[in-house]
Formats: C-alpha cells, structure tokens, sequence
DNA sequence: CTGGGGTCCT
DNA sequence: AGGACCC
C-alpha cells in the first residue's frame, strides 16, 4: 500500500533528528515530520460517573442513564448484572429489577464536566481535541521531546500497560512513547484529582491507533501500544465498522464489495476502491485499516454551533410545534447567552414520522438571523425568543405544508455561525453591563441593543462554562466533592456531608430512587483540588497507601484555595469536625514546616512532574484514585475550593520523611526550581506539529491557537 | 440508526 | 441542505 504516498508510514524514521538542540529556530520542521505522541482520553461512563458525582449515593447501585427508552449508559455496577450501553430500557430493567434510573436528557452537566476536562487537558497542553463530551486526544510531541531532554533514558518507566507487549524496558525506540504514557497518567491523575473522574487513556502514534489502544484495558487503565504491534491491533477489530472513520454508510459499500473484515480492506486494490468511495476517501480508510492515520489536530475551541432538540411520539398540530419550538429555544438562548458570542445563523431541523426507515430523515431550512435579534439573544433579553419563534415558524413552513397532515417525532433548534464580539475596548464595560443570566432573561425592557452590543465580548464563552458556571443555578448548594471510587479499599465512610447547607438535607441517602434528590449533593463547581501543584500524581501514587492518606489528609486542612475565589472565605474554618474523623489517622501536627516544601504559588508554574523518578520505584501500577477517596468528605464552602487550585504545599514533616530518599529529593529539587514551564511552548509558535493547520486559522478573531485564553478569557 | 448532542465535507 | 462521521 501507499503506493505512492510515501509521507504516511514511517514509523521509525528519523526520531533522531529532533534530537539537536537548536532553540529558537522558526525551521523547525523536522519534528513535526517524525513520529508525533498521541494520547487519548476516554472517560469511564461519563454520563453516569457525572450523576454519581452529583448523587454519590448512587456509586454501590447499579445505575442506568436514561434518555427515552434508553439506556445510554451505565456504571459499572450495573454491568455487572448484565445492562449495557444502548439497551432498551425494559431489557435493562428485565436483566436487573433494582437498577436505579436518572434521566439523561438535559445535557447541562455533562457539558459542563466535559468542558472542565478539556480545559484541565489545555492547561497542560495546547493541543487537545475534543470528541463528543467524553473523548479528548492530546498531541504531546513537544512536551515528549522536551522532557526527553532532561532525563536518561535510563531512568524512564512505562506506566501502564502495553499492547501485547510483556516488557516495559524503555530504549531509544520507544522512549517517547514512554514518556507519553507517564503524561497520559499524570493527565488521568489530573483528571481524577480535579474533577473526581475516572477514564482510560491510549498512547500511540496518531490519534486512530491511540483510540483504538485505549479501551483494550477498560475501567480506568492505560494502554500503550508500540508500533510493530499495529497490525495486531487493527487485526483484532472484529469488523469494519469499529474502525474509527469507518461507519454504517462506508461499511455496508464495503459489504458489497465483499470486504467484512480489516483484512480485507486492507488487502483490495486500491484502485478498486477509488472506483468506489474516489481517490481521497479511498486512501483514507484503506489507510485506517492499516492503522495509518496523518490526520491534524483540529484543537478544541468553543463550540461552532449549539442546539437542543427534543424527540417525542408525535406532534401534528401548530400549537404544539409551537410551543414545542418555544421551549427550545428558550433553552438555547439562554445557553446562548451565557457563552456570550452572537449567533448569526439559525436551524430549524424535524424529523417526519416514517414507518420504515425511522432513522436518518431528518430535514432542516435555517436563515440568518437578524442583528437586532442576535444582539438581543447575545445579551439575554427576552425579547429574542419570540423573535426567533417567529423566524422558526417561517422556516417550519417552508418544510411542512399545512394542507396536509404531518407527524413529527422530534424538533431542533440550532444556532450557528457564532461570532464572538470582541471590540476590544468594550470589554471591561460589557463585563459589567452583562450580569446574571437568570436574572435579565425576565426583562424585556431595559435592554437595548446598543446597550447589548458590547456584551459579548468575552469571546469565550466557554469560560462562563467552566468557571462562573453554576453561578445561576445551584448556586449555593454544593457539599464537597466526593471522590469514592469504586476501587476502594475502604468502605465510604458516612458521608460526610456538608455542615452547613441547610436545606434540601432530606434527600441523603435513602433516595437514590429519587432523581431529583440530586441537587442536594452537587459537587461540581467545588472540586477540590487533592494535591498541591507540584507534587507529582505519579510519585504520590507509588507512596504506600498509608502514606498517600497522611498526605492527603495534611493537604486538606490547609489553606491552599486562597488563588482562585479568593480570599473571602479564606477556606479552613469552619469545617466539620466530623468530617475529618473518617480519616483514620490524623495527621501529625499540623504545624506545616513549609521549608522546602512550600514554593509559593506561581500561577504560571504549573504543569510538571518528575517523570524521572518514576523510575525508581516501580510503576507499572495503574493509577488508584481509590485512596484519594479518604478526601472525601471534607466539604468546604464552595467558593474557598478552587478549581485545582494551585496550593501550595504545607506537606507534613514527618510524612515527608517517610518516603524514598531519592524521591525526596527528587520532590524538593522540583519544588525549588519550580519549572517555570507554563504553557508557553516558547520558541516557535505553532504550526509545528500538523501536517496542515487549515482550519486553526481560519477562523478567527484572535487566539486561533492557544486556546486556553479562550476559557480562560484573557 | 436507539438519543441529544457535536464535527466537517459536498 | 444534506450527507457522513463521532460520541
């Protein structure tokens, strides 16, 4: 194959000549052309890990996310008596009577979650794309090729495991791969730590082997696969639609030509092929069954397009598309609003009721939308709903005419062509005038558009997302996150709860049936961050269970949190007593030495960890967040929990010296340095690792690339 | 081809 | 506007 495309494969080629130093250089083509270090980020059942989070009552059930009359996804306790992915709910319920059912429709917190973990991925490392709201590959060539350069090979491990594969001895070949790997669990440590998630990670050479990699080790493992052992991997999919690329469509063409399996892709003429799907396409999937994929990274950026939809059994009547259509779009307004771009483009997609062929019927007009109208959407006065109604009722005319009867089955609503406002100037201004989303919605008058016009300027939206986020719902409720796991060792104690938080106490444990008992746990924004910066997840989790507890429980009761919301409610008070009792052990004095062991915090220190000692213990454990759990509990106000906060370390004296001499200093040698790594690739900007970054610059307004301003406006 | 989203290409 | 793909 590759007949003539001899740029595709080349595993192996040159990975040396990165190696030379060279600084600055703008030419820097040549790592971009060798091999780049892909990860992939899969999140265990997201959507159920989401509600278990929000209902951690919910962790020892068998628990079925329910969208309809399905059941899209499950936690693993649940799969244990037989529910799976995409089954009916009367199959689900048939296999296991007690399953425990939460409604999945409203998406709003697993956006919200996924976008915290993309953003956490980002903070890292530019290149991250999203897929989907559980997925997120990361190209860390750089960062791979950087850390190489301050470690010997000698002192690197992979963590995890490795495609079929029995050694974990690192050489010059698979170094960067290793490295890969001990980022992919820092990420997951990350991950977990942050956000209470779990998830499994693939390590490859592009993001196709790196996907298909990642769910070889399921709950919560990683998976590394070396290059001579593609073709097993590709060999092992069971047809070929688990190609990733490849789906219903291509591979029913490719039934007629009586290709089923990878091999068989792989092995038909090409120019048969071309015959069939045309040059381009053709190479592609033969390619993506031979597990070659050159495809860029399309980096994650704030959505292009945001809609809500609702299916139903029938709808045949004006009023009911009407009103159907209001609630829609009284939704995506207001999640139009708070992400702050205006919209400039509106969808209006239906669905007919068709006995056969249920599926794929769907059929849309869209139009622009009018200034006055964007404007009004982008500043949240409630006057943009009717408007839009109105555009949406014409657009409904242009599909269904009124003379005959219709049968619907579901309805959308779709904003796209989002443009963010970005006048420079207003910004500060707009920042004032734009206020609580819920609040303005109601009031038609006082907004006018040219008051409205300088709104949006945060382009990015998806800060609001992450990080003002709940502030117009639950606002006030949340109890600390709680990060039992399911690997636990120990039983989760009794929950914790939160001292204060008065109302909504009643639905504690005894509901799970209840769905909406949720919001009394809502963790989300607090998120507590579970180790300092700088201590390197890895290092911690290789320390003796008994240890990791001491530490964790000495980072507690620190301050830490005072970086992000701020000083207000400087944290510590308060806190219930009885919350820390779960811990066993209390932590020896508190008395923090800082020493060494305290760097302040550094905003832009981030990132970092010590690869290299890894290597020095052992590793090829995968990661336990089970003995985070004990953090549990705890539940400080949210607003003193910063969102991974950079907390500086009070880490206990006596725990410190209870571990490894050589990880001690390893510890203490990063501290004091702290690696001014942030973000920042410095030298060369950015076209570096794609072949062709067509659409990195095309769109926009300023940050085409470095995306993290964008959650983080400015 | 389930559901409530998304992406890009033609 | 629809088609294909992804989850």
């Amino acid at each position: 194959m590759d007949t003539d495309e001899e740029g595709d494969n080349d595993w192996d080629r040159s990975l040396e000549s990165d190696m030379l130093e060279t600084e600055g250089c703008s030419t820097d083509r040549v790592t971009s052309v060798s091999q780049r270090v892909v990860l992939h980020f899969d999140l265990d059942c997201f959507y159920a890990q989401v509600e278990m989070i929000r209902n951690p009552a919910l962790r020892t059930k068998p628990l079925g996310i329910q969208q309809k009359y399905i059941i899209v996804t499950c936690n693993y306790v649940a799969r244990e008596h037989g529910v799976n992915k995409l089954m009916s709910v009367t199959d689900a319920v048939e296999k296991c009577p007690q399953l425990v059912l939460v409604k999945g429709e409203d998406l709003t917190h697993y956006r919200e979650m996924s976008y915290k973990v993309t953003e956490l991925l980002m903070s890292h490392c530019p290149l991250v794309e999203r897929l989907g709201f559980d997925e997120n590959f990361m190209d860390v060539t750089e960062m791979v090729e950087s850390r190489l350069k301050e470690t010997n090979i000698s002192d690197l491990s992979f963590i995890g495991h490795i495609y079929k594969h029995e050694s974990m001895a690192v050489d010059e070949e698979n170094a960067r791969l290793a490295v890969g790997s001990v980022i992919a669990a820092e990420m997951r440590q990350a991950i977990f730590r942050t956000l209470g998630l779990t998830g499994c990670a693939g390590i490859a050479n592009n993001k196709l082997l790196a996907k298909l990699v990642s769910g070889t080790f399921k709950p919560n493992q990683q998976t590394t696969l070396l290059p001579y052992s593609t073709a097993e991997l590709m060999s092992s999919l069971t047809g070929l639609i688990k190609v990733p690329g490849i789906g219903y469509k291509t591979r029913e063409k490719l039934k007629a030509l009586g290709l089923v399996s990878v091999r068989d892709l792989q092995l038909y003429p090409l120019p048969d092929l071309v015959k069939e799907f045309g040059e381009v396409a053709a190479k592609r999937i033969q390619n993506l069954a031979c597990g070659i994929d050159d495809s860029p990274f399309t980096p994650a950026g704030p959505p292009q397009s945001l809609s809500d939809e609702d299916s139903f059994k029938k709808i045949s009547t004006l009023e009911e598309v009407q009103k159907k259509t209001e609630e829609l779009l009284t939704n995506l307004t207001e999640r139009m609003h708070k992400d702050g771009r205006q919209p400039h483009t509106f969808r209006l997609t239906i669905r007919r009721y068709t006995v056969t062929n249920r599926w794929f019927n769907r059929e849309s007009r869209q139009c622009p939308i009018p200034n006055h109208t964007g404007l009004k959407i982008t500043c949240g006065s409630c006057e943009a709903v009717p408007q839009l109604l109105s555009l949406s009722m014409k657009l409904f005319h242009k599909m269904v005419d009124m003379r005959e009867p219709f049968h619907l089955t579901l309805l959308n609503v779709c904003f796209s062509n989002l443009q963010a406002k970005s006048s420079s100037k207003s910004s500060i201004a707009s920042f004032f005038t734009q206020k609580s989303p819920t609040t303005q919605m109601k009031c038609p008058q006082q907004v006018e558009p040219d008051i409205c016009e300088p709104a949006a300027n945060f382009q990015f939206t998806q800060a609001d997302v992450l990080y003002k986020e709940d502030k117009t719902w639950n606002s006030m409720k949340h109890t600390a996150i709680s990060l039992t796991q399911e690997l636990q060792t120990q039983p989760p104690l009794i929950n914790t709860k939160s001292p204060r938080q008065p109302v909504s106490e009643h639905s504690r444990v005894t509901n799970m049936t209840t769905r909406e008992s949720c919001t009394s746990y809502v963790p989300e924004k607090t998120v507590c961050s579970k180790l300092p910066r700088g201590v390197d997840p890895e290092v911690f989790k290789l320390l003796p269970e008994h240890i990791q507890m001491e530490l964790i429980s000495s980072f507690q009761n620190e301050d830490s949190a005072q970086l992000n919301y701020g000083a207000a409610d400087t944290s510590s008070e308060d806190v219930d007593p009885a919350a820390h009792s779960t811990l066993a052990f209390k932590q020896p004095t508190t008395e923090h030495c800082e020493s060494a062991l305290n760097y302040n915090r550094n905003p832009a220190s981030h990132n970092h960890v010590l690869s290299k000692t890894l290597s020095s213990t052992q590793s090829t454990m995968e990661l336990n967040p089970g003995l985070v759990k004990a953090t549990e509990s705890h539940d400080i106000p949210a607003a003193t929990q910063a969102p991974q906060s950079d907390v500086p370390a009070n880490v206990d004296p006596y725990v410190f010296s209870q571990l490894p001499a050589d990880v001690q200093k390893e510890l203490l040698t990063e501290w004091r340095q702290q690696k001014p790594v942030l973000k920042i690739p410095s030298k060369q900007s950015h076209k570096t690792s794609n072949t062709k970054d067509k659409k990195s610059a095309a769109k926009g307004s300023q940050c085409t690339n470095n995306i993290l301003k964008y959650f983080k406006p400015n």
